[in-house]
DNA sequence: CATGAATGAGTCTTCATTCAT
DNA sequence: CATGAATGAAGACTCATTCAT
């Protein structure tokens, strides 16, 4: 399976190229920390080369955001959709997202620490992307309840947004915060309270 | 009970003066978009008094950022060191950060916003914090073991940072992504989710 | 004879350009009277084009006082290595520098005003090449000596210095303090001195 | 016999407290690079009291320079206007010159290296005081003509401009440029030097 | 008199962007 | 198309000086 966000680079495709570099510099640093040049060497073209496709450094980063987090749903939607059951599709959404970060741990920071700075544009964008996702998985856990695997009762708008944040339990620890270690059975247990609660009373 | 972040000024406290107006810019833009004049404009005195009270606007950020935290943490302790049932205590600190929203809904973006980037230092020290917290909860969730109220099965660090989370899918949707209007019960409902989980079988 | 420091700009050699442009505005103030802007001006260049050919304004003055040391010390050489009797050289060397100030005058200044201040790794560079102009004048003494033009009971390194100290009896009173006019009489007069003394009794 | 610049302080003279405060301070680093609160601070006083005793840094700095050059003129002549014979008066004071150091090496700095730059005025003072000197030192070699000591077809400006040029050898040498430790008997050379020149035919 | 908090004019430096080649 | 030399707007920061206390 595919998990890498930067491919190796196809000489020729300067656009790519460029759009390539620049993921990979901001990775490491802010927006306001990364130069132009700096992008431009990364991608082995000159600094005007940058302004022939892109028209701004804010544009060029809009779209490393983007296509960051193009590639993120797309993994997302993946296990989502599968024909099976919800919780099976649930679990393999999480684990995804370990293999994911195995091939992507740091290049994923883009998308959780950049994410609500700089533009509103990009700000607006991001919120769209959420609120489709948070639809499709109302939409799973619908499907759960029709199944009678989800309970009927609960707020299905602050389930799926508890899901989400699964992600981020998983994400925000590995990634971003204190560069967690998360093994399969600690996702499984993270997972297995999403589903059961912590309460014994029931 | 006291839930300002920002309060009146005070003359003849240039720094908490500074200070308060700092925040009050951070807000609004990235540490790279507010300029110090704006700040020293916003606070009314000098650009250079700014800089009788702060070495360098970094560290003027740096103490912004703590001085919200600080706030922050705090009524976040408030709650969870309650002598009450555990339930009763998650509950509260849930339910605080509403009312704290209510109150500082536009300040904690510089908490939530601003979060990761710019400083290794306060990445540090984000996570030191971050982890006291966390082991605050891990605590309350064992004592909720002791009690029979939670179950003793559960993978405790997990339990924690999902806990964490639902402060997060709180703020997070009230304040930074989708300026949701949360209300109580839907907040009942994401703890109940938390408490239960959403699955049927059991 | 080329004398002159400051050559016409060759356009098109941005860095001559402002190199140039700095030593004339060295000349007439300190370091930290002249302002980037004014050279970038005086260069007829943007300010940012000046530092995309030197890192820093004191990277600059560096240069600048490394190119005006190189030209005098090339200039003093000449006359220093030419095989002919010790006095005549000396004699050469002194009235060459009647002929520099004449086409350099306002822009020894450089040299001597600016001499020991600011930057301590200039300091080391002068005393380095002030060192290597002394073993060379002392060698030339020693010339005179083996030839017999010079007495042999003379104490070589006052001996080199005091003569060092002739260029700056004339450089110095003609240039820099009183603005003398000294004329070829006067020099021979300063150089008949060095060679014989001022007292009456031998 | 004093050859201290700095004298102790005697509180309650504020005035020569900051005096001395400055010079101090502008003996290490460059009128530029003393700032006027660090003065204040070596003088125990309030940066507002600087103002009260100077009108600004420059007056200040020109006041320190007048009192530095003034006890070195002092100690200067009074070598120079001994009843001795005019070889004896020469030797003295360039060997005054040797203790002068010793007791205030670091000190005369202020003199030397910052003599030239800056301020026009200080400039003008100078030179009329080195136009003193230099009459000072053509009224004795007129003696010594008198007396027969000197030779009466010398160049009176001249030899008194050489022998100006002795106390730089000296102080030059062993304070600003090479930190040359220089010996009463190379100091004897030198004078012998200035006295029969360094030919040998006569 | 003495003070030091407050100030803002003045500088260096960075860097996104342009445009002539 | 590709380039990189040139640019100047913008901003952090310093520090001499003032003045209310």
């Amino acid at each position: 399976m595919q998990t890498q966000f930067v491919k190796t680079k196809e000489p020729g495709n300067k656009r790519e190229q460029i759009l390539l570099a620049a993921v990979e510099k901001f990775l490491d640093k802010d927006f306001y920390q990364v130069t132009v040049v700096e992008i431009a060497e990364q991608a082995g073209v000159g600094k005007g080369t940058v302004y022939e496709y892109f028209s701004s450094k804010k544009d060029l980063f809009k779209e490393c955001f983007s296509y960051c987090a193009d590639f993120y749903l797309q993994s997302f939607r993946q296990y989502l959709l599968k024909p099976q059951s919800v919780r099976k599709s649930m679990e393999d959404v999480i684990f995804a997202h370990l293999e994911l970060i195995k091939d992507n741990r740091k290049r994923l920071h883009l998308l959780y620490n950049e994410r609500p700075v700089y533009f509103q544009e990009l700000q607006g964008w991001i919120i769209g992307r959420r609120q489709e996702l948070l639809q499709e998985v109302i939409g799973l856990l619908e499907e759960g309840i029709r199944l009678k695997e989800v309970r009927s009762d609960i707020n299905l708008e602050m389930a799926g947004r508890l899901f989400l944040s699964l992600t981020y339990v998983v994400m925000g620890g590995m990634i971003i915060i204190d560069n967690l270690e998360l093994n399969q059975d600690q996702v499984s247990g993270l997972i297995d309270l999403y589903w059961h609660g912590i309460g014994t009373e029931k």
